[in-house]
DNA sequence: CAGTTATCTAACCAACTGGTTTCCAATAGG
DNA sequence: CCTATTGGAAACCAGTTGGTTAGATAACTG
């Protein structure tokens, strides 16, 4: 190699999709979307449940709104964050691509081989 | 504080659904998860499309195998993966809690103001 | 203007991630 | 036994994550 082992795979600059899961692979994140389908909800009201400086609820929020999972709004002093729940759809989606395997029984290898016929591509 | 602030919050231990979300979070492997669907296959036919080296191959599939989506065997000198969808079906299943929420519109601000409005103050 | 409330930014830290290169273990075959 | 093939393990590196504390910003209240 003539270049030196240099920084190769930085897991920052990610698609969408890759955004999404990432931000729901943390239970507080989770939680906190699930408290949001009461409704809208300050940045204090979300955190309340867990035990955890302020700071620290307003970053797990950024991931979400990064991810397009939240959006912020203004209210007086209040920055009320409200569910986007659009890329969820998407999780589901994706994930349902694999619907017949978890349905299936793979104790054959004939069915698996019968139900292989054809997709597209990984869209990442 | 008298202690120092010292291991708080790891993102290793984490829980099996957190473990899944986060195996999902990576384009490369949501792709192997996709090949995998049109069989069992080895490192080296999983790995072939992408510009990896072996271990980080390995690696990935070590990431797949602790979140139970995939399984191993043993074939002579190959480990071939087997696609596990179980959890799958708990991802679907977790996202479609907020179907409502993607099937519902939002435009009206009345939704938002009623859990809010616990003292309706007119502020304009 | 000063103070309170609600939230964010900045700087810091330890642990994890995702890649690398190098080396090791197990299996098939002459 | 020796060798080639297939894959895993160890050590290393740069960048991200998830938490902290301390200070800054924005809007309401007096």
């Amino acid at each position: 190699m003539s270049s030196v082992a240099l920084g190769q795979g930085p897991a920052g600059a990610r698609d969408p999709l890759s955004l999404v899961f990432a931000a729901l692979a943390d239970p507080t994140r989770r939680a906190m979307l699930t408290r949001l389908r009461r409704g809208p909800a300050t940045v204090a009201e979300i955190g309340e449940p867990f035990d955890m400086t302020g700071p620290a609820v307003s970053k797990h929020l950024r991931v979400l709104e990064r991810a397009g999972l939240v959006s912020r709004g203004r209210v007086a002093q209040s920055r009320p964050a409200t569910l986007q729940a659009e890329p969820m759809r998407q999780v589901a989606e994706w994930a349902e691509e694999f619907r017949e395997f978890w349905e299936k029984r793979y104790d054959r290898l004939d069915d698996y081989l019968s139900t292989m016929a054809d997709d597209p591509e990984d869209r990442a």
